[in-house]
DNA sequence: AATTGGTTCTGAACCGTTACGGTCCTTTCA
DNA sequence: TGAAAGGACCGTAACGGTTCAGAACCAATT
């Protein structure tokens, strides 16, 4: 049987008896041919199944993809099981909408060091959401000649970045856990690195952390508990591989098993949070009354929580890195956007019990 | 200032004095040319700024674009907003993710009939979810020369199909509050066809419903109904373009408005049953006591509600609609899976209030 | 009659890469 | 020592388009 080659632009030009610049045409600008002959190129296309110009032999002309790739450092589905990240695709998914582009996720293994998804992905421009700082996937979207936006990560001065003041947000919270009369803390944390620790992290890890936003939140504590007259090198910060609720769980655990005196755990997001508080209640804690339980990120499951927490806007960050990576004309690249959090005081939060601080501040 | 365009394969093989080929091989085949040698071409390469093949052009000559489409007649971001989506996206992610490929969402505004995003995906074939059947894009899809996996759509006999038995599903669930005894109820349904129309349907509008899951859902009601005795034609159906909870809830109301005597709202989404349920609690209506709500999915939220509704298996779904595209084997093509879904009873149903024939003497 | 302007179509030059089928030279082995 | 094997590298031909500067033609204007 013959197999027949799948028809070209060219080889429906021939057959046409026009050229291939005319058949471009009657796809592209249909005001640079008469209507007829349009009429006749489109109908041969249909009779020898000529699908339409080729979407990559066109890319490659003309130097547009139509898409943007987006790089997080978590298996591909990571992006539909974290809520975090589903509002920030969401987001970004609002953008490319607007433009009319295209979202490709590029599967990045955190496990392999194999780059060549990267080097594969016909995009446009990529945006990196969330990766450690010494990633290679980072290092090759960054060595690709096309516009880049980092979100949560520290500012490249090369490239547009898009995050919170992470620092500055823990630090606030801190200081309201501070007020509290909270002295004798536990933190649980996610990842810090790209190697697994789940256990308890020095200080010097903490401070090499190549997540930027985990380094941030931590030194934000750090800062203020220091100020407060805390020993943090004494705090016991547990971190976690997986960001899920039974790492809060695990993780709060094993702070607690260190310190059971302690009156406030504090979780670096909503997700640990409400883990650790199923491990406050399977220990018959009582939260906030026997203990403080505080998250960060703002997430729908940890309103409904009443956690207190950060809330940052998920959704505005993902839309706001679509935006500039698809905003072409703005020429004052690269620009750096911090948007704003807010502080929840939900009804996790409370004086500690009996704490001697309480009669400091006096009710 | 002089404008350096950028390095490629051949003005890199120019300067090292070899051939365009021995620079591929250096990227691609490191075993056709000897370690000293590569090396020389690599740090030429970084010397010169050239980022490695262009991915586009790569995939013009290897005909391989190394990601999958993936076709849903919403915008972008309806992707992370629906539930089932989202379970359904992170399967076909898991998929794409053993196999080292990309997912790229192609934008489909469903108000436009602009297919050009269609046309211009550089994928090496399509998942179409949940789409009316009459939907340009879909169509743009079947003309590509790419394989094609439909999902939640009909066999169309040329591609291949994942879904489930809605029909089947749904006449069980019937069957299930016929079995309580109620014989005067309610619908709430998703969109049945691109226009918009937020109210009562038609039998006929029901009949020729571009979106076979819910065509087939409400076939599976009105058959089951029919059997025992109640005139589906006088059942009330309420539509609603917007798949969200406030849609769940207006539309419940619409039903209620409609005929207040109803002892069951049935929903063709646990989304849009949880919005009538607060409809339901609105109006001092209590679930069950008062009326049956019912859903459709299986999805978290719903299961915490206690929501009587079926289980279908959203992630699998994904999953398998990625295998079969990813699945190089096409002997077999064109294959259909049907997934198994599972009748889940809560807490949502129960026997109408004082028996059904008690109804017809009104309260 | 020459000029102008507009429409419609063409030819040739790219876009940057990889597949294919060699060649050439060095080893290896009987 | 001659033949076969294998490693290293190369030349050519696509891959399927888009783009731009004209050419050819025709009608309207000067």
């Amino acid at each position: 049987m013959h197999v027949r080659r799948p028809a070209t632009l060219a080889s429906l030009a021939a057959e046409l008896g026009v050229s291939r610049t005319t058949v471009s045409n009657a796809y592209n600008r249909p005001d640079q041919l008469s209507p007829e002959l349009r009429r006749r190129v489109l109908d041969t296309a249909r009779r020898l199944g000529y699908p339409g110009p080729d979407p990559v032999a066109r890319s490659l002309r003309t130097r547009k993809a139509g898409a943007v790739g987006l790089l997080l450092t978590e298996n591909l589905s990571y992006a539909f099981r974290d809520p975090a990240a589903i509002g920030f695709l969401e987001g970004l998914a609002l953008a490319c909408e607007d433009a009319g582009t295209g979202l490709l996720l590029v599967p990045a293994n955190p496990e392999r060091e194999d780059v060549a998804s990267v080097h594969r992905a016909g995009v446009d421009g990529f945006v990196v959401y969330s990766v450690p700082d010494d990633d290679p996937h980072l290092a090759a979207v960054l060595e690709r000649p096309v516009p880049t936006v980092v979100c949560d990560q520290p500012d490249l001065g090369t490239v547009d970045r898009v995050g919170i003041d992470d620092r500055g947000a823990m630090y606030e919270l801190a200081k309201h856990l501070i007020g509290l009369g909270h002295r004798r803390i536990g933190v649980v944390c996610m990842r810090l690195a790209r190697d697994r620790n789940d256990g308890f992290v020095t200080p010097d890890r903490q401070h090499a952390a190549h997540f930027h936003v985990q380094r941030n939140r931590l030194s934000g504590l750090a800062e203020a508990f220091s100020e407060a007259g805390v020993d943090w090198s004494q705090v016991p910060v547990a971190e976690r591989f997986d960001h899920n609720m039974v790492s809060g769980a695990s993780g709060a655990a094993q702070v607690l098993d260190r310190d059971p005196q302690i009156t406030a755990l504090i979780c670096t997001s909503d997700v640990l949070a409400l883990g650790a508080m199923t491990e406050a209640a399977r220990r018959g804690l009582r939260v906030p009354h026997d203990i403080t339980v505080t998250g960060f990120d703002g997430i729908r499951a940890g309103e409904e929580a009443g956690l207190t927490t950060v809330r940052q806007p998920v959704l505005e960050k993902g839309r706001a890195a679509g935006k500039l990576l698809l905003d072409t004309n703005e020429r004052t690249r690269p620009r750096s956007v911090n948007l704003a959090t807010e502080l929840i005081i939900g009804n996790t939060s409370a004086a500690p019990r009996g704490g001697a601080d309480e009669r400091w501040f006096g009710p």
